[in-house]
DNA sequence: TCAGTCAAGGGGTTCG
DNA sequence: CGAACCCCTTGACTGA
């Protein structure tokens, strides 16, 4: 469990620190940095993140403040430590040095996707609140997040409880967002297959689970391949139908033989993280 | 600008 | 009764 390291003042709408640095409490800033984490607020929105896994970063934003910020998609500029400045602007509190230590020049090793989560993670406050209807925010998932998902359906078309909890705080995404993504991922699937069923002379129910047949043929044309590269994305279990998924959920997560990967672990590919590393360097703020 | 995509909303149904 | 499903719709976002 992380712990909080910014609270909400009584307006609803500040971020301020409340870590146990005396130091970094003194500052006028809205940030911080320590051997586990980088914090700091951007435009009111608070962005945190556990080098060298980004997926701290929506993680908490999910646990912690799952109101002042959504995914908002947006084109990033190509990642550079002074517009990564300029874009905090105005936040004249917040100025970061760069280039200093073995954590923080980790943390800009994977910065390219951390600016675009920057990118991604602006928008609303906490203020602002639920989103009223005809004000919905849609999320847009990164590569990443999709290429998890897109993999794990092209073994199982249902996903179990247990694995959907996994699978959703391996890619730093909710519950619901997960089943959800299945859900309408099934339905893209669905009328795709059913165009093909149709012109080979079946129909759109040989795809739908029934009690005749719990294990409809769920096999993918070569059309319906993943278009994405897959190989970064670990972690797949076997198929299962709907009627595996609701006998899994009966056995909770034991005997599920999913490999995940520590939290808070790198998954880019070709990023490498030794914890050997990490120190208690304090960050140069100004 | 506009058609297509897709995450999410919501109604109805099934199941344990 | 709650959870999960299917299906249709909505509307934010994207790319041509």
């Amino acid at each position: 469990m992380r712990r909080q390291v910014f609270r909400q003042a009584a307006d609803g709408k500040d971020l301020v620190w409340s870590g146990r640095n005396p130091a970094l409490r003194a500052c006028s800033f809205k940030g911080g940095y320590s051997n586990k984490y980088i914090f700091f607020s951007i435009s009111d929105n608070l962005v945190h993140v556990t080098p060298p896994s980004l997926l701290g970063l929506s993680t908490y934003l999910n646990s912690h403040s799952p109101s002042i910020a959504k995914p908002v998609a947006s084109r990033p500029p190509h990642f550079n430590p002074h517009l990564l400045l300029a874009h905090c602007r105005p936040q004249p509190y917040l100025t970061v040095s760069f280039g200093l230590t073995k954590c923080l020049r980790r943390c800009l090793a994977v910065s390219r996707q951390f600016f675009l989560y920057l990118g991604r993670f602006r928008g609303r406050t906490a203020a602002e609140g639920k989103p009223r209807r005809g004000m919905m925010r849609r999320a847009v998932f990164s590569d990443l997040q999709r290429k998890g998902l897109e993999r794990r359906f092209q073994i199982q078309k249902y996903i179990s409880k247990p694995d959907r909890k996994k699978l959703a705080e391996k890619l730093g995404l909710k519950d619901s967002q997960v089943k959800i993504w299945f859900q309408n991922r099934r339905m893209k699937w669905r009328n795709s297959k059913e165009r093909e069923l149709l012109a080979a002379g079946g129909s759109r129910e040989q795809t739908l689970p029934n009690k005749n047949n719990p294990h409809p043929d769920l096999s993918d044309a070569d059309g319906d391949k993943p278009k994405l590269d897959l190989t970064d994305v670990q972690d797949i279990s076997p198929a299962s139908s709907p009627v595996d998924h609701q006998r899994a959920d009966r056995e909770g997560a034991a005997g599920n033989a999913v490999s995940c990967m520590p939290v808070g672990y790198p998954i880019y590919e070709g990023m490498e993280y030794d914890s050997s590393n990490d120190s208690d360097e304090e960050i140069n703020v100004t």
